[in-house]
DNA sequence: CCGTGTGAAATTCTTCACAGCT
DNA sequence: AGCTGTGAAGAATTTCACACGG
């Protein structure tokens, strides 16, 4: 029915979504697509073109209501509603995604948490009991988790990727330096802070071709 | 000279670099594309292109070597020496980038922290001093500092990155939720987990259409 | 015969530009 | 007069497909 709705598309709405929020936080009640583009570096012309594929927001002449649009656009990412996390890998980097209230905030609800080593397997992180690994796919056949962070090492990546499909798991938030493989309709997003900074030295080294 | 090379494929580069690594860790020492695109699901006619922009890597017939072709891309994205690296905002989020390993791993070495709040600027984390925003300006006009990790608040980036930039930072490693805006010839990198995970809740909307 | 390197084709994504509503 | 919504144009990116070297 909805008519194939490009991805970078979908990625570009929960930009829209909070600076949307931040105006109405302002007091702001009206916006244009070219004031919204100046805030997020965007061209009013994408951003209109954008959300033309999936409806009329705006007023001609006027420009879209903040609430309601930032409404429409929680409404389509499904961003209405919350939705149950769960960590896989509780070392330093998993017990900071625990400790973060940044998810908590916008309704993602970590559930649960995983870790293999039997001395953080029991411990409790924020009033999270973390689990045994061995315990994955029993805890995944009687709860519903929709999206799970993996903060495994490199190496066990794409084996708790797996073991996360194989228990249903549709989403993935992986934080592992590796591009793991997920089969067709299985959502996955790479958090890779070396990769992106990898990428800027590409343009540093030719402005500072200095030794250290 | 070079015929301005695509910043997608700027951003390719550290992915195939990063895959060689593994290979030639695993004693592999020859490598087709359609092999590593395998490995990082992307098509081997991409990587052949990619690397087209730069030169010839490879031998017909044969495919390329891992090392080489390694070094090679170690050396065009500047990967071949260190970068130093300081941290502005040292809340959770900024001590658990502090202690993070994996950039220091990649030759990216943080040699100064910052923070706004008198009760941690002083003390030490990581063996590195946690110095007073207020000293920013100072020390980067002192020492040379190639990328800014910021972690501060989201009202306060913007501002933060501004200093930054203002005083000769030309890359930035942005964690805090907004669009900060750099002027031209500064790179800037976003690290949004949040906006991620509500990219792909659109999808999980659809299959899954019932209220938590 | 295998696999690279690469022009050309195909596709995807962005921007233009303007008719039409307010 | 201002600003949206949108076909059409344009630009960017990806894929094709094959000549050529090993």
């Amino acid at each position: 029915m909805t008519p194939v709705i490009p991805e970078v598309v979908i990625n570009r709405l929960p930009l829209y979504a909070r600076a949307l929020a931040t105006l109405a936080a302002a007091g702001d009640t009206v916006v244009s697509s070219q004031t919204l583009g100046e805030q997020l570096d965007v061209t009013p012309a994408q951003i209109r073109k954008d959300l033309s594929y999936f409806g009329r927001f705006g007023k001609q002449g006027r420009g879209y209501n903040v609430g309601d649009l930032r409404d429409q656009l929680r409404a389509i990412l499904g961003l209405d509603r919350t939705w149950s996390v769960c960590v896989v890998g509780i070392g330093r980097l998993g017990q900071a995604i625990l400790e973060y209230d940044g998810f908590t905030q916008q309704g993602f609800n970590t559930i649960a948490a995983f870790d293999e080593a039997p001395e953080v397997a029991g411990s409790t992180i924020q009033g999270i009991k973390v689990q045994s690994m061995s315990n994955l796919e029993n805890y995944l056949a009687g709860e519903t988790v929709d999206i799970a962070v993996v903060a495994v090492p490199a190496e066990q990546a794409q084996a708790v990727v797996d073991r996360l499909v194989k228990s249903g798991v549709q989403a993935i938030l992986n934080y592992a330096p590796i591009s793991a493989h997920v089969p067709e309709g299985v959502s996955i997003r790479q958090i890779d802070p070396v990769v992106m900074m990898q990428g800027m030295t590409y343009y540093l080294k030719d402005l500072n071709p200095d030794n250290k």
